[in-house]
RNA sequence: GAAAGCAGGCGAGGUGAUCGCAGUUGCCGCUGCUUGCAGUGGUGGCUGAGGAAAGUCCGGGCUCCCGAAUGGCCAGGCUUGCUGGGUAACGCCCAGUGCGGGUGACCGUGAGGAGAGUGCCACAGAAACACACCGCCGAUGGCCGGCUUGCCGGCACAGGCAAGGGUGCAAGGGUGCGGUAAGAGCGCACCAGCAGCAUCGAGAGGUGCUGGCUCGGUAAACCCCGGCCGGGAGCAAGGCCCAGGGACGAUGGUUGGCCAUUGACCGGUCCCGACAACAGCGCGCCGCUCGAGGCCACCGGUAACGGUGGUCCCAGACAGAUGAUCAUCCAGCGAACAGAACCCGGCUUACGUCCUGCUUUCCGCC
RNA sequence: GCCCGUGUAAUCCAACCGGUAGAGAUAGGCGACUUAAAAUCGCUCCAGUGCGGGUUCGAAUCCCGCCACGGGCA
């Protein structure tokens, strides 16, 4: 499954920006950087972004050297963004997840279970 | 039936549906203006990873820099190295020769030169390019003794030998017979090597005859010989989105060096001017995919491959596209290695069940 | 995508042109010293050189192919 483009983060620059001014949650092997959208990083004229959510994976290849495994665990985690249930109130907001070395050795079911906690811990959905 | 060898094919099992992604294209809407384009949204069509896409080990194309091109000499580099062919090229492929391995089908091969020179050959050993430790002999000469006075015996001094022993990966042709004081290619037979001649072959080489009689190994040590080669960086190349013009300077510079010929260049310094800064460190654009291209047929060739004709268009992303769910079909919950990133040709490595064909050996039965 | 470098005792490193893998340091074990410990001294243990082939009489070293790790380039 992969992101629609209305969903994705694009440009060196946005990712700069979500690194130095991100907010860190920390989860087993995976970190979730937490930023206000920064919509003028972008290209479009504001009144096309409307208040979307927008999400990126980076997986180096630390994790694998096998860019087979890394594209599997990228699918997994975006369709898992797709399928949540996020805040109703939520503002504009920038998410990024890092997966840190030996996240292939996780089973699908260990790895979604660490994301869903991982949401709740940041706030970001409504229970 | 079992085991094995070789060659080749295939590789999300097929079909359909829904949702979703990338490219392209048709239609509709909106925005902008340069009025037929650009952007964006919706909707339909078509296309959408591999045999290795991998490792980045070779060979090219393409691009820029070192100014350009051609020729010669020298230098430098190259695991380039049996022969002949194929190819754009190759360290690749095909066919053959020699050598080695296997009962065999077959497989491997880094296979120029050690008779140009230098180096090295630890330990052991006398000696590792030239020698004598143990040893054999002592014919010849020397010394001693005997006597039938030119012979015999002894010594092992001069000297001869490299057979045997020992050392070692290796002691320098091997085995046998003769020969000799003892020995030795000293002579002979066979074998191995070398040279010459004849002959077969396009060639590497094969076969036969003759000859003299022997020269250690190592070149994946330096090196010699033959062959090949401008160098460097790499699509993160490079170009566009950008505004340039003038003056000084006049011999200096430049491919590893030199020479010859042709034909050129401006690096440098200064002045004037323009633009920009929520894109110049970019959600930018091009390069970016039609190519030594795939498939089919015929022809040439043992083959690699080549020729002719027909036919097809087959990913081009940029935080980086193929997945999820369901249904159904063959008997099997659906196998492994693995994801294009400028493009080709190879090699290597990983992986797999399955399939196909040919062949060999063994066992059983007729 | 491209370009480099490094792999040897538990750890850090030597062994240069091939000749029995250790010169050394840290750590471990035993003993001495000490009431006990640290420090110090003595002894000792620890590998076949990342893996697979090849050349050679002989390979950590030379050659080829892999593997792992580290670094650099917008």
């Amino acid at each position: 499954m992969v992101l629609p483009q209305r969903h994705r983060l694009r440009g060196r620059g946005v990712f700069d920006y979500i690194y130095q001014r991100g907010q860190r949650f920390q989860q087993g092997l995976l970190q979730l950087r937490v930023a206000d959208a920064a919509t003028n990083l972008l290209r479009e004229p504001p009144e096309t972004l409307e208040g979307e959510l927008r999400f990126g994976v980076v997986i180096s290849s630390k994790v694998s050297k096998r860019a087979v495994k890394r594209n599997r665990l990228r699918r997994l985690l975006h369709e898992a963004f797709l399928r949540q249930t996020f805040r109703s109130d939520l503002p504009p907001t920038w998410l990024l997840l890092n997966l840190r070395p030996g996240a292939v050795e996780l089973s699908d079911d260990n790895l979604l279970e660490e994301w869903s906690t991982l949401i709740q811990r940041a706030g970001l959905t409504d229970s």
